[in-house]
DNA sequence: AACTATTTATAAGA
DNA sequence: TTCTTATAAATAGTT
């Protein structure tokens, strides 16, 4: 690159002054160049400059869409983020969601999951409190026509209400545990209004998603 | 920039061979300068650059520690994805993991949940299952007592097995739903090993949590 | 992909 | 930091 007078090795500026003028210097440079390739060739590029322990020192991202008119580019964002919304609401194309995103999605989908299983638990424990209603009674039903059974062998007399609890017992059958038993709605904070339907999310996904792994002192290219 | 033959408008290329073209070249050319910057002035780089439809086309990061031994880096950077994986295994410090490293965290806390919730619908199932037991023996007492006592209506004679039933009936009294009824493991698939202590995780913070969004046709700036 | 005329970038100095 | 300038590098257009 443009060295001016007398080649430059690449290496460290040892001299922090003349390092930190050079990385002012070259910073613009960057930037400058990374803004023309993204207008001139209509490509997306984010370009992130740290110094220091980590502090950002530059941002700058140019994204494409350079040559289509604002209102074409607004409309567009919108139909996309519309139809974007709608697949990940169906659980597809998640890969292009912010973190943050993924979360508010989850949370979306993870309270509609929370319901399911509420229910379900509501359904068994029903299913377990109906069962126990029918046991106490069976239990109950026991006892009387055990007594009967004893005063008919002690004193053999009397036919009471003994018809009419074989009946009870017939019609009140196992209940079938995969049926709803009606639909009484508890849960006092129940998700009632609808979910904005996806508000923003104009970020390209690769703002968010980083790349393969990097890890210190080494470079990764890809292409 | 070098524009060799001719200035040229920053400008949208229309001619799409030139534009790939003109694109192969100043990718490079970007590249070599976001390395060099990050070399000489010791800064961590990293550059992003897509074409059409979001697809990455290239990516570079370019680290810093130029200055390091390359043993005191390596150190250093396992020290700290210890400290790191320990932290995220209690819950803490989520913010700077990558989307992958999230999930897989997740699923490792998830299928802890997941074993707890299965536990739970296997301990109600086997409630209800022993209550549809006692049920049915309940039923089954019934009857027996019912043709005892109508035998019994009818003849007025026999004593035969009614205070074994009684007794059964007592003794196989409401189970407790919250006591766990014996440690039978079933579940085939079970997760035995402990997970490997996070292995890798040394990604700077910046590629993973990015900076202020950018929408469309926004160049944005900071510094 | 190579070449080369030009423009740009930038190192060093002020 | 900014300006100046000599020079190296990048690259547009061409082959």
């Amino acid at each position: 690159m443009g060295r001016g007078r007398g080649k430059v090795e690449v290496r460290r500026i040892d001299n922090s002054v003349s390092r930190q003028v050079t990385f002012s210097k070259r910073r613009r440079g960057l930037a400058k160049k990374a803004r023309e390739l993204a207008v001139l060739c209509d490509a997306d590029v984010a370009l992130l400059i740290f110094s220091d322990k980590g502090t950002l020192h530059h941002f700058a991202a140019y994204a494409r869409y350079g040559n289509m008119s604002y209102d074409h580019v607004k409309m567009r964002s919108k139909l996309e983020a519309l139809q974007k919304s709608q697949r990940n609401l169906m659980g597809e194309q998640l890969e292009s969601l912010t973190f943050r995103e993924v979360q508010q999605l989850e949370h979306q989908i993870d309270s509609a999951l929370r319901n399911i299983r509420s229910r379900k638990d509501h359904i068994l424990l029903n299913s377990i409190e109906e069962l126990q209603n029918k046991e106490t009674f069976l239990m109950e039903q026991n006892s009387i026509l055990e007594k009967e059974k004893a005063a008919l062998g002690a004193s053999s007399l009397h036919t009471t209400n003994t018809a009419d609890s074989s009946t009870a017992v017939a019609t009140a059958a196992l209940p079938n545990l995969n049926i709803c038993p009606g639909d009484d709605s508890d849960e006092p904070g129940r998700a009632a209004a609808p979910p904005p339907p996806g508000a923003a999310i104009s970020l390209p996904w690769w703002m968010l998603q980083p790349p393969p792994a990097v890890s210190q002192r080494q470079e990764q290219e890809q292409h």
